[in-house]
DNA sequence: ATGTAAAATAGGAATCATTACTATTTTATA
DNA sequence: TATAAAATAGTAATGATTCCTATTTTACAT
């Protein structure tokens, strides 16, 4: 049951603390295969489960088929750009304030949130407008 | 391009407004198909994914792997019990605000919101009371 | 009513992200 | 060092969803 260090989950984790965005598990595979060629994929995905399953990173499910993973477990939102795809954090003041309205008109027992916003980022706005 | 009718889309709609819950492409197969013998899973996937993209019914992505499908197209959010997996509605008055909130500090253009709440329903939670 | 073209279907095959399996290797510890 | 638990690589299996195609249905003009 303890957890015995591997060099593996080592680099995976390090290398989802050095990105802002949010890569998906095969991204995480191709970046540390450049540092330890012969790990595998189920190896990635099972270190991943495993360090979201002990809340050391967080699992992202966005909508476009694919996990998503994020080394920081703050509470904080995301925004998904249905152009590009790519998803970016999104720093809001109010979540903690939403958390306690839920749970007060709610029954059950609420452990966590998640808030996904959809659009258009700024960077593919601007790329449209040049097109027209 | 334009939609024709068919006697399957339309029962896949009505067995979806006449759900709470927020059933997946296997169950909306499932029951459609008491009454409709012969219709297949692809076609239920297909009109699904059909009414959702018209924006007639709403795709959920919950993290439990399986797509729900919602026939409430209004801005509302969902809780999720992780002990019995039901998806429910829960209704929040700030959504809009929040809404607004995101897309003043934000530079792309938000088009759509989505919050889930995680946790261990009413029911679940009496269950295990009684219990121990 | 009938013919016709577009749209939809049933059924099955294909895809693809993720998980499961297993023999081997690595880690921690006595 | 010896040993048992944990982890790995590599590969097979799973399962939700999509794709494909020959056939059927719908809408509509004649």
């Amino acid at each position: 049951m303890a957890m015995k260090y591997s060099r593996q989950r080592q680099l995976i984790y390090n290398f989802l603390m050095t990105r802002k965005d949010h890569p998906t598990a095969d991204v995480v595979y191709q970046n540390v295969r450049q540092e330890f060629p012969n790990i595998s994929l189920g190896t990635v995905y099972r270190n991943l489960t495993l360090l979201a399953d002990r809340g050391e990173i967080q699992r992202l499910q966005v909508g476009d088929g694919v996990d998503h993973f994020d080394g920081d477990t703050s509470r904080h939102c995301h925004f998904v750009c249905t152009d590009c795809g790519n998803v970016t954090d999104l720093q809001m003041d109010c979540l903690d304030d939403m958390f306690t309205m839920a749970q007060r008109s709610f029954d059950g027992r609420i452990e966590k949130q998640m808030t996904c916003f959809y659009g258009v980022c700024g960077e593919c706005l601007d790329k449209h407008t040049v097109k027209s």
